[in-house]
RNA sequence: GGCCACGUGGCGGAGUGGUUACGCAGCGGCCUGCAAAGCCGUGGACGUCAGUUCGAUUCUGACCGUGGCCUCCA
C-alpha cells in the first residue's frame, strides 16, 4: 500500500515518497503564543497528529516538529495589553497550548523548536542571504529581495507584478519592491530585541521557520504542513530564503494545508467575539468529541462549526462506547487495524471514509457480541486517529461526575414505587422532573437505568 | 478590484461519467403502562444556466452564493 498525499504545490494528490525511508521528515507551523488557543489552532494539531502516526505506522522513523512562535508583534501587544512580561506571556500561553491539545488527545511532536531560542541561527541566515545578495540592508532593515528569486509565487499561484497592481496600501519607504519582506527590523530601547550586524532588533515572522527547519533536518524535508491561510505570503516567504539560501535546493517536497475552521453564521474573528477556545470547549464535552468533530470532515475542505456537530459527535461516540462497554469482558488487547480503514486514511488521510469504516465494524460487533476481535479491530483502527482512547466504563462515569446521585436514586425509588402502585400519572412527573435535571430514566430488563444527557445553553 | 477554494437529501459528510456511501435526525413495525433503548424495515440529494456525451451530481464554460488570502495585519 502506498500512502498518496494532495501536494498543494502541485494541486495534485502524489504518491508520497520520502528522501530517505527510514527517516521521514514533518515540519507544521505551530501557534503564535499570544493568547489562548481557540478551535482554529486545534485543527492543523489534530490533522497532523494524524499525518504523524500514520507515518510512524508506515516507516521506521518519523520525525514530527512543530515550533512555537514566541516572538511577534502580536505578542509585544498582548503583553502591553496584559501589562506583564514577554516571557511570561509566551510561558503562560505556550502552557495553554500544550494543556488544549492534550485535552484533544493530540501527542507532543519529537521537536517543539523555539523562534527565541534561534536568534543566533537567524542572523548566521540573513547573513548568508546578504552575502550572496539575496536581501539587502535599508533604514536599519534587512529585507528579502524577492526580484532575486524568480519562483517566487509558485506555491500560491500569484503573481507578484499583479498583486501589485491590485494592492491599495502605501509601500514603505525602505523597500525596494513592495512584496520584500523583513528579515530583520530594529526594535526600540525599551522593546524587545537583540543585538545584530544591523543594530539592536529583532527577527521577522517567516525566518523561524526556515531557520529552524535547516538546524533539525537540513536542506529539505519531505513534509511541510500549516492553514491554508498560511500559504501566502508565510509559506511563500519561508520557500524563497530557504531556496535561495540552499543554492535552490527545494525547502519541502510536500506542501500540505488544512481548511480553516469557519463559524456557523460569522466568521471566526476578535472583533466579532465568536472565537471558540478550546479550554472553554472541553468544559462542556469531552476533548475526544471536540477531535471527532474535527476529524469528521476531510481536513482540505472548510469546516463550519456549530453546537450540532458537537452533539452528533457526541452521540456517536457515546454510541460506541456504550457498546465497548457491554463487551468489555472480552479480549481485546492485540490491536489490529482494518485494512480498509487503513487505505481510507493511506488516502490523502481521507477520515471521514475512515469514520464510515469505523460505523461498519460497530455494526458488526454490535451483531457479534462475542468477537473479541472484532472488538479489536475497532478500538485498534479508532485509536490509529485518537478516537476511543479512553475506558468505556470511565467515560460514562466522567460524564456524571457533577450530578447529585443520592437524590437522583431518590427520585427513581419514590418513581419505581409510584409504577408498582399503577399510578402513571405520579410517575412520569417524576421522569419529567428528572428530565429537567438533565437526567434521562430507561427501564430495561434489570430495572431503571439513568444516564446524563446534554442541556444546550 | 486581483488570486484561490468550496456549494451533495432536514443536518453532517465521502465518492463516482451510467449501478446502495456512511452517520445523525425522521417515518412505519415489534417491544413497552407510556416512553426510551434495542431489533426489523423505509423515504429523501448532488447551487443556477448552458455545452461536451448515447448518458453528468461527476468533464467544460458562464453566473449566483459562501469563505480565505492580497507588502512586518491574523
Amino acid at each position: 500500500m502506498t500512502i498518496r498525499l494532495f501536494n498543494s504545490h502541485s494541486r495534485k494528490k502524489e504518491v508520497f515518497k520520502p528522501l530517505n525511508p527510514d527517516k521521514v521528515t514533518i515540519y507544521v507551523c505551530g501557534p503564535t503564543v499570544y493568547g489562548p488557543s481557540h478551535i482554529g489552532n486545534a485543527r492543523p494539531a489534530v490533522v497532523f497528529d494524524v499525518l504523524a502516526d500514520l507515518l510512524r505506522a508506515s516507516f521506521k522513523q518519523v520525525i514530527y516538529a512543530r515550533n512555537i512562535t514566541d516572538i511577534d508583534d502580536k505578542i509585544i501587544n498582548a503583553a502591553k495589553e496584559e501589562k506583564e512580561d514577554i516571557s511570561k506571556i509566551t510561558m503562560k500561553y505556550t502552557e495553554q497550548y500544550k494543556y488544549d491539545m492534550k485535552a484533544l488527545n493530540v501527542s507532543f511532536p519529537d521537536e517543539e523548536p523555539f523562534a527565541t531560542a534561534h536568534i543566533k541561527e537567524m542572523i548566521e541566515f540573513i547573513n548568508d542571504l546578504l552575502m550572496k545578495e539575496f536581501a539587502y540592508v535599508s533604514d536599519d532593515h534587512v529585507l528579502f529581495d524577492i526580484s532575486s528569486y524568480n519562483s517566487y509565487g509558485m506555491l500560491s499561484r500569484r503573481n507578484p507584478e499583479e498583486m501589485i497592481a491590485g494592492s491599495r496600501v502605501e509601500v514603505q519607504s525602505y523597500k525596494k519592491k513592495p512584496l520584500d519582506f523583513v528579515l530583520w527590523k530594529p526594535s526600540l530601547d525599551n522593546e524587545i530585541g537583540w543585538d545584530s550586524p544591523w543594530g539592536f532588533g529583532r527577527p521577522g515572522w517567516h525566518l523561524e521557520c526556515s531557520t529552524m527547519i535547516f538546524k533539525l533536518f537540513g536542506k529539505t524535508i519531505d513534509i511541510h504542513g500549516g492553514g491554508e491561510d498560511l500559504t501566502f505570503p508565510h509559506h511563500e516567504n519561508e520557500i524563497a530564503q530557504s531556496s535561495c539560501r540552499n543554492d535552490g535546493h527545494p525547502l519541502a517536497n510536500y506542501w500540505m494545508h488544512n481548511g480553516l475552521v469557519q463559524m456557523d453564521k460569522a466568521k471566526m474573528s476578535k472583533s466579532l467575539g465568536n472565537v471558540l477556545l478550546v479550554k472553554d470547549l472541553v468544559k462542556k464535552v469531552p476533548g475526544e468529541v471536540i477531535r471527532f468533530s474535527l476529524l469528521s470532515t476531510h481536513y482540505r475542505q472548510p469546516l463550519i462549526w456549530n453546537q450540532r456537530l458537537i452533539d452528533q459527535s457526541n452521540t456517536v461516540l457515546n454510541n460506541m462506547y456504550s457498546l465497548l462497554a457491554e463487551t468489555k469482558d472480552l479480549d481485546s488487547n492485540e490491536k489490529n487495524i482494518d485494512k480498509e480503514f487503513l487505505e481510507s486514511l493511506y488516502d490523502d488521510l481521507n477520515t471521514p471514509k475512515a469514520i464510515s469504516v469505523l460505523h461498519s465494524l460497530f455494526k458488526r460487533l454490535k451483531k457479534s457480541p462475542k468477537d473479541s476481535s472484532l472488538r479489536a479491530l475497532l478500538i485498534g483502527s479508532a485509536n490509529l486517529i485518537g478516537i476511543l482512547k479512553n475506558d468505556p466504563i470511565e467515560w460514562f462515569e466522567s460524564k456524571n461526575k457533577d450530578v447529585d446521585i443520592e437524590m437522583i436514586n431518590n427520585l427513581i425509588e419514590k418513581r419505581r414505587m409510584a409504577r408498582e402502585e399503577k399510578d402513571y400519572e405520579k410517575s412520569d412527573t417524576i421522569r419529567d422532573q428528572l428530565l429537567n435535571m438533565g437526567i434521562f430514566i430507561e427501564d430495561t430488563q434489570e430495572g431503571p437505568v439513568w444516564k446524563k444527557i446534554s442541556i444546550n445553553d
